[in-house]
RNA sequence: GCGGACGUGGCGGAAAGGUAGACGCAAGGGACUUAAAAUCCCUUGGGAGAAAUCCCGUGAGGGUUCGAAUCCCUCCGUCCGCACCA
C-alpha cells in the first residue's frame, strides 16, 4: 500500500474497514487467553523481543463496557459507549497489559414478549436474530473485543449457573420468601416496576394499577445496607456523583427505637404499647400527637372497633401510589380514641392518630409528631388544631417570643421548653434523651416509668418481653400482622430482649430486592412448591430449570403458569405431585454477575473458575450510562460480595473504576402539521448567522427545535449504520470522542460529522507526504533547529495524549492529535523540496507517533496509514511509543510578565534561571519600565517556570 | 422539600489559584478552478485607535489574594438524583 501517488487518493473506509477488520480477526489478536500472559496470543506476529513494552508484561487489564440488551438495532449511545472502552483497551493492550475486553448480551427481558404478543415472533427467535443484527453493527466499529467470550444471559448454559447461585444464595440465608405489595397490572396479570407505573396506570395496558399483596423472593441486599454504603468511600476511581446517588439510596439514619405505653382506657385490644422510631428525639417536649400509618396493626385493632376508622384506612388506601398525587395530597388524619403516654411525663396523654402520610414499611410504621419542628407534622396540627410547641430556639431569637405558625423550623438551636434538656445544644439534647430512656424500663399501661435500671451491659438476653411482672400482656413477638418484622430491618445498636423503652437504632431506606417476576422470558426459579414438603429447591443434578419453548403469548398473563405440562413436576423430595416456580427472575439478576462469567466463559460445572475470577477481577474500567448509577451498578456490588459467601468469587467491590458517559443528543424538527422529521428527510441551509431546514422530499420547511437525547418518539435519531455507510467508522469514532467531555452529553451534527471526516483525509494526505520522504535508517547524532522542533511536536502530543487518554479525557486527546498534526503539516509544507536528512528521520518519526496516537481512536485508519509507513507489522499488536521526555525540556522558558495582575508583557530567560536575575530581566523590559515610570516596584512575585507579577 | 452538579465567544468546549478563549465547528475574506466540490492561506469576544497600544470581558453582586473562570459568602438561572423516609 505504500505509494508516491497517495496524495491524490482519497482514503476509502468502505473498502479499508471490513479489510482490516478480517486481518484482526484472522489472526485473532484480540481473543484473550486465560493462559499465563507471556503466552498472549498476539505475541506471535508482534515484532523481535526488542519491542519495548511486550504484552501482558504490565499485568492485568479488564476493561468493560454496559452490555445492551439486544433490542434490535445498536443506537448512538452504544457507538459512544463502546468506542471509549475500545480506546482504553487499545491503549492498555499497547502499554503491555493483557487486557480483558469481552461482549455479551443481556437478553432477558419484556420488549421480546411485547414483540411475541405484538409480532407473533418466538421471544427466544427475535432476541436471537436481534443479537446477530447487533454484532455484526458492532464488528463493523472496529472494536478490539473477544469474541470468544460472548455470553448471552439467555443461554441456559448461562442461566443453569445463575439458578446455582440461587440455590446457594439460600443456603446461605441471603434469600427469603415473603408477602411484599405490589404494582399488579390487572389487565396484563403482571406484576409492574415503579417505573412502569405512570399516573397510577400501567404502561402499557392502561389499566389501572392496583396495590396487591404477593409472596415473592427477595435477595437480602439489605444485609450488606452497611456495608455497602461504608465501601463507598473506597471506590476512589467511582464518579462522586454516583457514590453520592447510592448512598442517598441506601440512606442510612440514626436514630432512637422508642416505645410509648398506652393507656390502658383507650386500648382497643391487648396491646399496651407503641414503637416508635425516630431520629429527633431531642424533640420529645414538643409532642402533640402520636401517628400510625394506615397499614399498622393497631391502626386495624382499632378499625375492628371503629367502622369510621375503617372507612378512613380504606380511603387511604384508594388513594393513588402515583407521584402526582402524594405531591399534592392533603395531610389527612383520624383520631383513633387511643391514648399514648409521654414517655417522660407518667401524665402526659398524646392522642393516636392514623395519618395517611406515614408510610409502614419505613421505621416501625409509626412516629411522634414534633409540629414546631417538621413541616408534615405541623400542617397535620395546623389542620386538626392541636397546637405546637416550639422546643428548638434558633440563634439569635428570644425563647420567650420564639412562636412557629405555618413553617416548621429544623434548624440548628438551643432546647428550650424542654424541662431538663433546657439550654442543650441539639445534639445533647439527643443524647441525654437517649441515655436516659435507654436506662429506664417501662412500666404500667397507665404510663409511670419506674428506674432504676439494672446495668446494661451483659444482662441476659433471655429476659423476655417488656415490663414482666407488671400489670401488662405483653406484645406476641412476632406480632400478628405484617408490620412489625419491617421494624427489625434496621440494626439496633443496643441489644437487649429486657425492653428499656428506648433503643438507638440504625435505620435504612433500602428494601430487600424482590426478584419474582411473573413473566416468560427471564431466567426460571428453580424452586419446586410440594404440599407436603413446601419449599424445595431444585436438586443441583436437574439444573437447569429450561424454559419451554411451546408457549403461547395470545393471552395476558404468565405463559409459564398456563403451560399445559411444565409446571407440574414430582417432589425431589417425597416424590409426590408438585408444581414449579412459574416466576422467573428480575432481569438484573443476569446482569449482576456477567462480569465475572466472562473470566472465564466456559467453565460448565460452575458459574466462575475461582482462578480466573481471581486473577481479572476487579473490572479495572466499567463504562456505561449514569441511568444505571443505583440498581444495577447496586445489585452488582450485592451480588459480588454474595457470590464471595458463596464462594463463587473472592472480592467485595467488582467495579474498581467507573465511568459515566453522557447521551448523544440531537436537535428536533417538526413539521407543520406537528409530526416530527427524521435528521436524515432534513436539509439544513445557513446564511449568515440563520439556519434553516427543509424536508427533502417535499421542501416544505420545518422548525428547528430544542437538542434533546435521540429517541424515537421526537424521530431526531442518527441511524449509525447509516453514518458507518456513508463516513466509515472511524469518522463516527472519532467524532464521538471530539470536542464534548465524555461525561457530558454529545451533541450529534451533519456539521460535526463532516468536519471529522476531513480530518480522516486530511491524516491520510499527510501521512501520504511523509510516506513519500526518503529518511536515513539511522537516526541521526544531530538534530537541526527544523528537526527539533518537529520531533518536540510529536513527542508533546505523545506525552499529552499519553495522560488524557489514562484520565478517560478523550476530547482533550483529540485536540492534541489535532495540535500535533497541524505542526506536522507546517513542517512538511516548508521544506517541499529538499529535505535534510535529520529532518527526513525526525518526520518519519513524527508520522509513525502520530499513527500511534490516534490508533485507539481511528483503528483502521491506522493500519492504512501504518502500511503506508512502510510497516510490516499491525498498529494494533505495537506498543505504545517511547517518550523522550527531554524533548519537552526547554533550555529558555517564555514567562508571562504581569503587572498588577494583568499581563503586559513577555520575558525569556534561561530554565535554570534564579529569581533575582528573572527579576532583573523583568524590570529591565519597556512595558514595565513604562508602568512603573520611574519608581520602584513595590513587589515582584516570581513564581518560577509559571509566571511573574509586579506590584506597581 | 432535601441533596448534588453546572453557568466561559455565534456554537461544542480549553485553562495544577498564574498569559482567559487551546482544539474543533460555523461565519467572513482571499488563492486555485471555465465553474463547483475538494484543498490551501487570512480574519473572527466587545470597544477605542492608522498603528504601537489601551479599556472592558468567564450568570449578578460582594470577599480572600500580588494574582480568581477556578477558593469563600449572597443572589439568579439551568440540569440531575431522591422524596410524606419520621
Amino acid at each position: 500500500m505504500t505509494t508516491n501517488s497517495q496524495k491524490n487518493e482519497r482514503y476509502n473506509a468502505r473498502e479499508a474497514e471490513p479489510r482490516w477488520q478480517k486481518v484482526w480477526d484472522e489472526r485473532g489478536i484480540f481473543a484473550t487467553k486465560n493462559d499465563p500472559p507471556s503466552r498472549q496470543g498476539a505475541a506471535a506476529d508482534r515484532p523481535a523481543p526488542t519491542s519495548r513494552s511486550p504484552q501482558g508484561e504490565a499485568g492485568k487489564y479488564y476493561v468493560l463496557e454496559m452490555f445492551p440488551y439486544p433490542s434490535g438495532r445498536i443506537h448512538m449511545g452504544h457507538v459512544r459507549n463502546y468506542t471509549m472502552g475500545d480506546v482504553v483497551a487499545r491503549y492498555k493492550r499497547a502499554m503491555g497489559f493483557s487486557v480483558l475486553h469481552p461482549m455479551g448480551w443481556d437478553a432477558f427481558g419484556m420488549p421480546a414478549e411485547n414483540a411475541a404478543m405484538d409480532r407473533k415472533v418466538h421471544p427466544k427467535a427475535w432476541t436471537y436474530e436481534n443479537i446477530a443484527t447487533m454484532k455484526g453493527q458492532l464488528k463493523s466499529m472496529g472494536l478490539s473485543l473477544d469474541w470468544a467470550r460472548e455470553i448471552a444471559t439467555c443461554d441456559p448454559a448461562y442461566y443453569k449457573h445463575q439458578q446455582k447461585m440461587f440455590l446457594d444464595f439460600l443456603k446461605a440465608g441471603l434469600v427469603e420468601r415473603k408477602q411484599s405489595k405490589v404494582n399488579w397490572d390487572p389487565v396484563d396479570q403482571t406484576v409492574l416496576a415503579n417505573e412502569q407505573v405512570i399516573d397510577g396506570r400501567g404502561w402499557r395496558s392502561g389499566a389501572v394499577v392496583e396495590q396487591r399483596e404477593l409472596t415473592q423472593w427477595f435477595f437480602k441486599i439489605s444485609d450488606y445496607s452497611q456495608d455497602l454504603l461504608a465501601a463507598l468511600d473506597t471506590l476512589d476511581r467511582w464518579p462522586e456523583k454516583v457514590r453520592l446517588m447510592q448512598k442517598n439510596w441506601i440512606g442510612r439514619s440514626e436514630g432512637l427505637l422508642i416505645r410509648f405505653m398506652l393507656d390502658r382506657a383507650t386500648m382497643p385490644n391487648m396491646e399496651n404499647e407503641l414503637e416508635i422510631f425516630t431520629t429527633r428525639p431531642d424533640t420529645l417536649f414538643g409532642a402533640k400527637f402520636m401517628g400510625l400509618s394506615p397499614d399498622h396493626p393497631l391502626a386495624a385493632a382499632a378499625a375492628a372497633k371503629n367502622p369510621k376508622l375503617a372507612a378512613f384506612i380504606e380511603e387511604c388506601h384508594r388513594m393513588g401510589t402515583a407521584q402526582a398525587e402524594i405531591d399534592t395530597a392533603e395531610k389527612m388524619g383520624f383520631d383513633t380514641g387511643i391514648r399514648a403516654v409521654h414517655p417522660f411525663d407518667p401524665n402526659w396523654k398524646l392522642p393516636v392518630y392514623v395519618a395517611n402520610f406515614i408510610l409502614m414499611d419505613y421505621g416501625t410504621g409509626a412516629i411522634f409528631g414534633c409540629p414546631a419542628h417538621d413541616q408534615r407534622d405541623l400542617d397535620f396540627v395546623n389542620k386538626y388544631g392541636l397546637g405546637n410547641t416550639p422546643v428548638v430556639c434558633p440563634p439569635g431569637q428570644d425563647p420567650k417570643t420564639f412562636v412557629i405558625t405555618d413553617v416548621a423550623y429544623d434548624g440548628d438551636g438551643t432546647m428550650i421548653n424542654s424541662r431538663f434538656l433546657d439550654g442543650m445544644t441539639i445534639a445533647e439534647a439527643k443524647e441525654e434523651v437517649a441515655r436516659r430512656l435507654e436506662n429506664t424500663f417501662a412500666a404500667a399501661s397507665t404510663g409511670a416509668a419506674t428506674s432504676p435500671p439494672p446495668p446494661l451491659r451483659g444482662r441476659d438476653r433471655e429476659g423476655g418481653i417488656a415490663n414482666s411482672g407488671l400489670e401488662v400482656t405483653p406484645l406476641p413477638n412476632p406480632p400478628p400482622q405484617g408490620g412489625r418484622e419491617k421494624t427489625m430491618r434496621g440494626e439496633r445498636i443496643t441489644q437487649s430482649n429486657n425492653a428499656p423503652v428506648a433503643q438507638r437504632q440504625v435505620n435504612y431506606r433500602l428494601r430487600d430486592w424482590g426478584i419474582s417476576r411473573q413473566r416468560y422470558w427471564g431466567c426460571p426459579i428453580p424452586i419446586i412448591h410440594c404440599a407436603k414438603c413446601g419449599v424445595v429447591p431444585v436438586p443441583e443434578k436437574d439444573l437447569p430449570v429450561t424454559l419451554p419453548d411451546d408457549v403461547t403469548f395470545d393471552r395476558p398473563g404468565n405463559p409459564l403458569d398456563r403451560h399445559p405440562t411444565w409446571k407440574h413436576v414430582k417432589c425431589p423430595q417425597c416424590g409426590g405431585d408438585a408444581r414449579r416456580e412459574t416466576d422467573t427472575m428480575d432481569t438484573f439478576v443476569d446482569s449482576s454477575w456477567y462480569f465475572a462469567r466472562f473470566t472465564d466463559p466456559w467453565i460448565a460445572n460452575a458459574p466462575t473458575d475461582r482462578k480466573q475470577v481471581d486473577r481479572w477481577l476487579p473490572v479495572d474500567q466499567y463504562i456505561g450510562g449514569i441511568e444505571h448509577a443505583i440498581l444495577h451498578l447496586l445489585y452488582s456490588r450485592f451480588f459480588t460480595r454474595a457470590m464471595k459467601k458463596t464462594g463463587h468469587a473472592g472480592l467485595d467491590e467488582p467495579f474498581a473504576g467507573l465511568f459515566t458517559q453522557g447521551m448523544v443528543v440531537h436537535e428536533t424538527y417538526r413539521k407543520k402539521n406537528g409530526d416530527w422529521a427524521m435528521p436524515a428527510e432534513v436539509k439544513i441551509e445557513t446564511s449568515g448567522d440563520t439556519r434553516r431546514a427543509t424536508l427533502i422530499a417535499t421542501g416544505e420547511e420545518v422548525e428547528i427545535g430544542p437538542i434533546e437525547k435521540m429517541s424515537k418518539s421526537k424521530k431526531n435519531t442518527v441511524d449509525p449504520d447509516d453514518i458507518m455507510e456513508s463516513y466509515g467508522a472511524d469518522t463516527a469514532r472519532w467524532f464521538m470522542l471530539s470536542d464534548s467531555p465524555p461525561e457530558r452529553d454529545v451533541i450529534w451534527s451533519e456539521e460535526g460529522v463532516q468536519g471529522a471526516s476531513r480530518f480522516v483525509q486530511r491524516l491520510w494526505r499527510l501521512v501520504g507526504e511523509i510516506a513519500d520522504i526518503k529518511a536515513p535508517a539511522a537516526r541521526p547524532a544531530q538534530f537541526g533547529d527544523a528537526a527539533l522542533a518537529v520531533r518536540k511536536a510529536a513527542h508533546r502530543a505523545l506525552a499529552n495524549v499519553s495522560d488524557d487518554i489514562a484520565r478517560l479525557r478523550f476530547n482533550r486527546c483529540v485536540a492534541h492529535i489535532y495540535e500535533c498534526a497541524n505542526a506536522l503539516g507546517e513542517a512538511i509544507g516548508t521544506v517541499e523540496s529538499a529535505v535534510t536528512p535529520d529532518l527526513a528521520w525526525a518526520l518519519r518519526e513524527a508520522g509513525d507517533i502520530l499513527v500511534c496516537l490516534f490508533h485507539p481512536m481511528m483503528p483502521h485508519l491506522a493500519e492504512e496509514c501504518w502500511a503506508a509507513l512502510g510497516h510490516k507489522t499491525l498498529v494494533a499488536t505495537e506498543a505504545w511509543p517511547q517518550l523522550e521526555p527531554e524533548l519537552l525540556v526547554e533550555s529558555t522558558v517564555t514567562l508571562p510578565v504581569q503587572i498588577n495582575g494583568k499581563k503586559r508583557a513577555d520575558v525569556t530567560v534561561a530554565r535554570d534561571a534564579g529569581k533575582t536575575d528573572i527579576e532583573a530581566a523583568v524590570l529591565a523590559l519597556d512595558a514595565v519600565k513604562r508602568a512603573l515610570g520611574g519608581k520602584s516596584p513595590k513587589k515582584v512575585i516570581v513564581v518560577p517556570q509559571r509566571i511573574v507579577n509586579v506590584v506597581a
